[in-house]
DNA sequence: TGGCAAATACCTATTTATGAGTATTTTTTA
DNA sequence: TAAAAAATACTCATAAATAGGTATTTGCCA
């Protein structure tokens, strides 16, 4: 059985490596690019294709937009969602609206095909990024000397990036909320920052999100 | 004259797909890749290359570091910024850091190409993304109507997700910052949304940023 | 040109964040 | 195990953002 894939992202390097890396996969045959969303549909109309592999991210209509149409009016397509941001919301939302797995974009070929298999075997796909921040590796080192920030600090940046107020942090740890505050301080201090905006931005700088 | 090039990303995918956009133009030689900035400087050191192509975004030594680190001690190597982030600032900051040019990643490869020659003939190339959504093109108003925002919304969107206060976005745009704030409340109504965090990862979702 | 959406502006009140200082308890680590 | 670093917690004071409501002026377009 060959399979007939669709890959739609608005990065073209992106989607020639992800058609460099499929092609030892014989049962894959990738009968179709986009580089977003309207190209997208267009091309799953045209080719009616079995899986279709898509950023979240493009111009136009997104991701959301296309998944939602792909899964109403394609319901037999199954949808891989590639996308940059490892958030569990994230991942959780696309859940909900059917897509049948979840990546990020830095896996390697291996992974990507596994996850592609799995789906048009029936079965799912939802992973997050395995974290390589906080796991106290090499890298943890590195990063938290440079920038003079301990463990629980980091810990609570990734909790600010992801949306949470300092009431909010504290009940998840359990902790008061005085003391996310000083943590608060502390991290905008070292960092020399003075906005959560830019604490996103240093965040997914250096891959803590 | 054929130049050495070495790419440095933590996307597998990506280095694929620089490597075959750039496989037609034949006096371009790609002597080695890196997932990480250790290995950047590793292959710097054995291969020597003209030039490197890097993302700013990696795990463990990080873009910056490895840009002040090629232009300390091997400063006639010449470097290539390649990166998701199109903000004027950080194109600005690795300018200030030596840094030979600046792209944006959603390119193709006539462009990088383009780029890499200018660079290796003496020249510079720095380049944030084309708006694409707030010049009222056919996708602005895809995008407005789908989320109910208005033009002035997006515009102070953008400001806010490029770490600007109230005040300083009411400063800039000669508005009350009473107006600001309205706006602002607008904006998260209609996004259903309650912190900067949200609409950061809002806007970078939806190309805003 | 009359109507409507958008943009502008203000008020009150509450919540959350920030800045500066300090102090205690854990945890590391030399 | 003793010293150092990190994590925890608090106070006081100020600044900024959030959530209601409301009202006026602009500009578009039917």
């Amino acid at each position: 059985m060959i399979y007939k894939l669709i890959l739609a992202d608005d990065h073209p390097f992106l989607i020639n490596g992800i058609v460099a890396a499929l092609a030892p996969y014989k049962q894959f045959n990738v009968v179709a690019t986009a580089h977003d969303g309207n190209e997208l549909i267009s091309m799953v109309i045209i080719h009616q294709p079995h899986l279709v592999v898509m950023d979240l991210n493009m111009p136009g209509m997104d991701g959301f937009q296309c998944l939602k149409k792909l899964k109403t009016d394609f319901e037999k397509i199954k949808v891989l969602i590639l996308t940059n941001y490892s958030q569990p919301e994230l991942m959780h939302e696309v859940k909900a609206m059917q897509a049948d797995g979840f990546m990020v974009k830095n896996t390697g070929a291996g992974e990507l095909a596994e996850a592609i298999n799995a789906i048009l075997n029936g079965g799912s796909w939802f992973k997050t990024k395995q974290e390589v921040i906080t796991d106290g590796g090499f890298f943890m080192d590195e990063f938290l000397k440079k920038f003079q920030l301990t463990k629980r600090e980091v810990t609570i940046i990734e909790l600010i990036c992801n949306d949470k107020s300092s009431k909010q942090i504290a009940q998840e740890l359990h902790l008061s909320e005085l003391t996310i505050s000083t943590h608060r301080r502390n991290i905008f201090r070292k960092l020399d920052i003075s906005s959560v905006t830019g604490l996103v931005n240093f965040a997914r700088l250096h891959h803590i999100i």
